[in-house]
RNA sequence: GGGACGGUAGUGCAGUGGUCUAGCAUAGGUGCUUUGGAAGCAUCAGACUCAAGUUCGAAUCUUGGCUGUCCCA
């Protein structure tokens, strides 16, 4: 395990290219190439996920003041940040226009003109967008910026309650096939009431845990209920001829699933990339000497050309440098597979490949299975990243009865599970007295007694450091 | 919201009134040499957060701005 966990993804950013983060703008930072293309593919898995069944749109930047402020509690939960356009050129605006920090108000208007019959129903859209808050806290890098550069959110509406709660599910299923391809482990819980999205009936949460035990949300899944609709006028005619309101879903993920996937996976030789999303699956390191050089790198192009035609991601290393810092470079990077190939391995007609997630050297041959073999261990690597990563979240997930352990285990590193009655003023209490936040409820339970009150428990919860 | 501590080459640090022509490491450019796990040598280039003040003299002291990190609510 890493040992100063936000150092090292500081420096991790910076180092292997991933953002900029000295842009002069606080929580506001450039995503550099290398750091672009891990971006890319993980938008592009999560895009085939959603057009499945959803559609790609994409809605204005800007909501007008009283779009945003329609909603009540929905505004309140946002109103200290949002950042406002008021002025065009030298003219003051009449109507203050924000940058969104979330789209609701920006979509919920057109749905109302967009919904009319029970046969438009259900619609589901989706877009992938910038939105911006602004924080006053202290800003990371990818965790907690100012603009979210890579929002992608769906908003549905559905005929009946029913259907919005199948939605969810829907979700659930939509983002664990995402996080899997990812290799990442989560958390799935249901917020507590006090910190549900504004405007929400209830929110299905994903929680990743830091190598350093404080937990990230990756992943929110909204049943809106009919809040918006009400709001928004949003309505339809039955079959029964009636008009009614929609009920809604929506739900988003961020940049952070790339924070999740970088601190994750990483280890203290730099990224450990899973094969899905990294830019580079194969690294080829040519062993030259002047002797035999153009040779090798022939070679070394060929095999890059027989992999790219399986559709393997091949990058050609062939600077002119010494070869160990290649190696470092790309372990550095986290590139999944490294093929190294010099005289003596042309001689013997193989290479020697280790893959990043493990020590090992094994020589490969050179001949039609070649891809097949590089494949198997984009394969293993693949797994063994995400195996790594479910017994991380195995271990650090601990049950306590007792309300005085809960900061030792936390302060440990651990997620803590424990019984709870489900009462607002309790939890806030459990959250005071230990300085802790509760993720959620995971399940329901008939039997043991709430952790800090004297009711039957209801549910098991989490609570843990949340960053 | 309250408190503590910072801001010096791209990055990380040193320098606490004059000896600073600001030092070190690393990264960068060029040349030679080399290349099976971060080579070496030579050479070049690169910085005191901003403003006002104190002083004969400020990277160093004072005040304020901007900005960052950490802790508490």
């Amino acid at each position: 395990m890493v040992e100063n966990f936000d150092e090292w993804f500081h420096d991790i950013l910076e180092n292997a290219n991933i953002t900029d983060s000295r842009y002069p703008i606080k929580g506001m930072a450039v995503w550099m190439p290398y750091g672009f293309q891990i971006r890319k593919h993980s938008m592009n898995i999560i895009k085939k996920l959603l057009d499945k069944d959803h559609e790609e749109v994409l809605f204005p930047m800007l909501v007008p003041e009283t779009e945003l402020a329609k909603e009540g509690i929905h505004v309140k939960g946002f109103e200290d940040e949002v950042y406002w356009v008021t002025k065009g050129g030298q003219t003051d605006l009449n109507e203050h226009l924000a940058l969104r920090p979330t789209s609701e108000t920006a979509i919920y208007p057109m749905y109302s003109l967009w919904i009319r019959t029970h046969i438009d129903l259900p619609i589901k859209m989706y877009q992938i967008v910038n939105t911006f808050r602004y924080e006053t806290k202290h800003t990371r890098p990818l965790i907690r910026v100012r603009e979210i550069t890579t929002f992608k959110e769906a908003h549905t509406a559905h005929a009946t309650k029913d259907e919005s709660d199948e939605q969810i599910q829907d979700f659930i299923e939509i983002y664990k096939e995402f996080f899997d391809d990812l290799g990442l482990p989560y958390l799935i819980s249901k917020r507590p009431e006090w910190d549900k999205f504004p405007g929400a009936d209830y929110t299905m949460a994903f929680d990743v845990i830091m190598p350093n035990g404080k937990t990230l949300q990756i992943g929110t899944i909204h049943n809106l209920g009919q809040t918006f609709a009400k709001t928004f006028d949003i309505t339809f005619e039955d079959k029964d001829g009636q008009h009614k309101l929609v009920y809604q879903t929506c739900a988003g993920l961020s940049d952070r699933v790339i924070a999740s996937v970088i601190g994750i996976h990483g280890d203290d030789k730099g990224l450990r990339l899973p094969p899905k999303v990294s830019p580079n699956q194969v690294t080829i390191i040519p062993i030259l000497f002047k002797k035999g050089k153009e040779e090798v790198l022939a070679k070394c192009a060929e095999i890059k050309e027989q992999l790219e035609a399986e559709g393997i991601r091949v990058n050609l290393d062939d600077r002119d440098i010494r070869p160990g810092k290649k190696f470092n470079d790309w372990e550095l990077k986290g590139t999944p597979i490294k093929l190294e190939l010099g005289p003596r391995d042309l001689e013997n007609n193989i290479t020697i490949a280790m893959r990043r997630d493990e020590e090992e050297k094994i020589e490969i041959p050179l001949d039609d299975a070649l891809a097949d073999n590089v494949i198997e261990l984009l394969n293993k690597s693949q797994g063994n990243l995400s195996e790594i990563a479910w017994d991380f979240q195995a271990e650090h997930v601990k049950f306590t009865e007792n309300i005085d352990e809960i900061s030792e285990l936390v302060e440990a590193g651990n997620v803590v599970k424990f019984y709870w009655c489900g009462d607002e003023a309790i939890g806030k209490e459990i959250e005071e007295k230990t300085g802790y936040d509760i993720l959620g409820i995971q399940e329901e339970i008939s039997e043991g007694k709430c952790i800090a009150s004297d009711n039957d428990a209801k549910y098991i919860a989490l609570i843990a450091k949340t960053y």
